[in-house]
This record gives C-alpha cells, structure tokens and sequence, in this order.
DNA sequence: TCACGCTTTTACACTACGTGCAAGTTTGCA
DNA sequence: TGCAAACTTGCACGTAGTGTAAAAGCGTGA
C-alpha cells in the first residue's frame, strides 16, 4: 500500500505551502482509499453487509491498519458526514462577529449547497436510507459540530457586557443543529439523491425556511402556515 | 433466576386487573434485575469497565439471556431514560389538542420535575459523567421521544386547513428534544446530582425557560440577556 | 394430579470487533 | 549513509452479538 519513494523528486516546490511531507501524503491516500473502499462496497453489498475485512482487503490494508485509521465502519463512512460539517463549521466561522447566529448559519449553509459539496453526503444518507437513527459515528459528527456552533456563539456572547448564558448557547445551537437536520431529512425525502439546480435550489429553501422557523419561533402555531417550503417550484 | 411457583395461591385476586401471569412477573422482575445489576454495576466499577457477563452474573442469568432481553450494555442502561421519556410522552399526549406545542412540552415536562421520577436520570447522567456525547441506544432513547411529539403535532396539524408542513413538525420536534436536553444539560452541569427542592425549581425554570427561548426565536440576539434562568436563587 | 403444548432459559459454537504488543518496513533528517 | 521516529503488519486475546437445539418453566384442560 505505501508509494515507494518517488525517484523524480522535482514535484514543483511552489505547489505544496502546507506541510505535505511523504508522511501526510501517505496517510491522506489511505485514509481516502479506505473511506472509498467503504462507500464501494456500502453501495454493492448495502449496510450492514461487509466487515471491516473487507474494507481493508478492498483499499488494500491490513484489518490491523484499518483500525489505525478509524475505530469503526461507522467511523469509516462517518467521515463524509464529517468532512461536510467541518467545511459548514469553517464557513460558519468566517460570518462576522456582530451578525446574529440563526443568519450565520443560515449563510454558512448556503456555501455548501452546491452539487459538488452535497453529493456525497446525500449519497451517504440515500445509501443508508435514512433508517431513522443514524450511526455512533454519524451523531458523533453532528455532536461535534453542534459544540463548535456553540463555541462561536459564546465567543460571540462574550463581546458583550453580563454574563453568558448558557442555557441560551446551548439551546440555541442544538436548535440549530435539529433545524439543519430537520431541512436534510425533508430534501432527502422529497427528491431522493437528486442534485439537479431545482432540487439543490429546494434545498437551500428548506435550509432558510427552517432557520427562519427557528428566529420566529415557530410562530405559526395550529393555525395557518403561511411560512412556505411546502411548496416552492424552484 | 426464574422463581419457583408459589405454595401459597391467594394473592389478592381484586389486585392484579392487569394480565399478570407469572410469565410475565418473571419477566419483568427478570428485566428490573439487568437493569439493576447494569447500574449497580457502573456505580461500583465505572463506565466501561464491566462486561455484559458481569452484569448477567449479577442479575443471576446467562449471558445468553441477557441479550434476550436488551442487545448491549448500553441499551440496559438506557431503559432508564427510556422510562423517563416514554412518562414525559404520555404527559405530553395528554394535554389539550388545541394547545400550542411548546406549551404542551413545557407543561408536560413541568409533571415530571419531581424528585422521584428525576431521580434515576439525574443518576445515569452523573455517573456516565456526561461525557458530551450519549451512548446510541441513549440517543435512540431521546430520537424516539423526538419521533412521538413529530406524530402528536402532525396530528394536532393537521385538524387545521391546508396541507402540513413537513419541515415545521420536525424542526419543531427536533428544536423541542434539543432545548429539553440542553435545559437538563446545564442543570446536571450546574447542581450534580441534586434533588433538593431549590435544585428542582431551578430545573423548572430551566426548561421553562429553554422552552420559551424556543418560543421567542432565541431573539436575545447579541444584545443583552434579559432572559434569565442565569442567576435564580430557587 | 398429570400430561400436553407453548414460552423462556441455557449451553455451545461461531463470526466479527477492537486493542495491546512486538517485529518489520518506510520516512525524515543529519 | 545511518539512525531515530513514525507507520504497517501479524498475532493473540477478550468481548460482543447471534443461531441453534436441548432443557426447564409455565398455562391449561382432562
């Protein structure tokens, strides 16, 4: 599996600012061969089909390796999920300081709905067909970024005379995190794994729809529901 | 493990209106003496540190039976919150159908901050040390209390006009589930493991206040923090 | 009281998971 | 080139979870 030591060593030095050593390099291409192995064969043999042998032998590892990489096949695919709510938590953290939350995330979700960002994690949620609860690994991902939402809410929080609420923190990006799911969870019912412009553009719909909720409080109440996303064209 | 039939009849016939067999007075008892020996055991040795064996040894069944009755260490241990929340359930179906959600959910939440039904999920919480992330039958626990109060508000929805809002019941139920859990969060975080009155009034006030948080759109904004629960003697 | 059917418990076997360990291999660096 | 650190691998071990068939417990009717 490890590339043999490359005899041209040329490899454009203006190209690599970030400390890509063999190392990395190595590591990065087993860490990506095993989570490729893993959604290859959760797309042939479907979920709850295949060992972590079998990931191993597909990308090319020990089963001793595997383990290295990831605790689990759930760690193995959660990696997706993973990736996508890291690029929203970067996102997230470039919104300006005085901007409330809900918009925030609002916008930061916005970034990501995009073909090339959303695929794989819709692939993921189609393939696992979306039974419900999702893996350890899985919610471990969603935990981590809920913590993050609220790490930036506090520093946000802080900037401001009285003392922090946490209550407020807390409740604030668990809402936020359940709201972001909630939107997810309705796209994938509705349009299965289409990534067509309409049905990316619904997506971002649901996303402002249910942040929108969220900042009026669910205010719609038992009587009409004028908010909308029920139905929206494009 | 099993008991042995009883000598002595009588048992007050005009008491048991429920279908209680002996089949299913062992199975219960069965049920209670996992559950007990699980918390027993993770009281004396710590999370992780005792294998299912261990905890069929102490209920004085078979490792085999054990898992005939729950799959995994931790979902024994989550039938306690499972208890918990399938009470918080029944209170939240009975309140009146024309009453807004949240109200419901603080109101049925209100029924159960009573020493003896927090009891055993302030216990569960200390002694798992809040450890950020809950174990999956945990979480399956709290997604499948999510999962009730999604069907309760569809169908109070849906005795209004107009189609219901797929995405307005699970952002709600979800937003819900995520306050509540935050609300018990800090009180844990705050008090331990204390019931004394002043700690119960102050969990009240916790979920009143998450819940109203969730009602007003979270709309203390970046500006001052009016809401309260942050200092509140009892 | 007994005998018959149904349910539950139990022992056994088996696959798979996850980890510690020590030996072998690759990489970074002087 | 040679050494030290990092990484991979095979092996062993304990544990999780499940299928299966035999044994024990329970309900019921004669």
């Amino acid at each position: 599996m490890t590339i043999s030591a490359d005899p041209t060593p040329p490899e454009d030095p203006d190209q690599a600012p970030a400390p890509t050593s063999r190392r990395e390099l190595n590591k990065a291409a087993t860490r990506q061969a095993i989570t490729d192995a893993a959604l290859a064969l959760l797309r042939t043999s479907g979920p709850g089909n295949f060992t972590v042998e079998d990931i191993a032998d597909a990308a090319g590892i020990s089963r001793r390796t595997f383990f290295n990489y990831f605790g689990s096949t759930d760690a193995a695919l959660a990696s997706v999920t993973h990736g996508f709510l890291d690029n929203a938590i970067q996102q997230f953290k470039l919104r300006p300081a005085d901007e409330p939350v809900l918009q925030s995330a609002q916008e930061a979700l916005m970034a990501l709905a995009d073909p090339m960002t959303v695929a794989p994690l819709a692939e993921l949620f189609t393939l696992t067909q979306q039974s419900s609860l999702m893996s350890h690994s899985e919610l471990e991902a969603w935990d981590h970024c809920r913590e993050q939402i609220t790490e930036v809410a506090r520093g946000r929080a802080a900037a401001t005379p009285g003392a922090v609420d946490e209550l407020y923190l807390r409740a604030l990006a668990g809402s936020v995190i359940s709201c972001g799911k909630a939107a997810m969870e309705v796209w994938f019912s509705r349009r299965g794994a289409d990534l067509s412009p309409a049905s990316l553009a619904e997506l971002r719909h649901l996303l402002i729809d249910a942040m929108a909720l969220l900042g009026s409080g669910f205010t719609t109440g038992t009587s009409p529901a004028p908010s909308s996303s029920a139905s929206r064209p494009s």
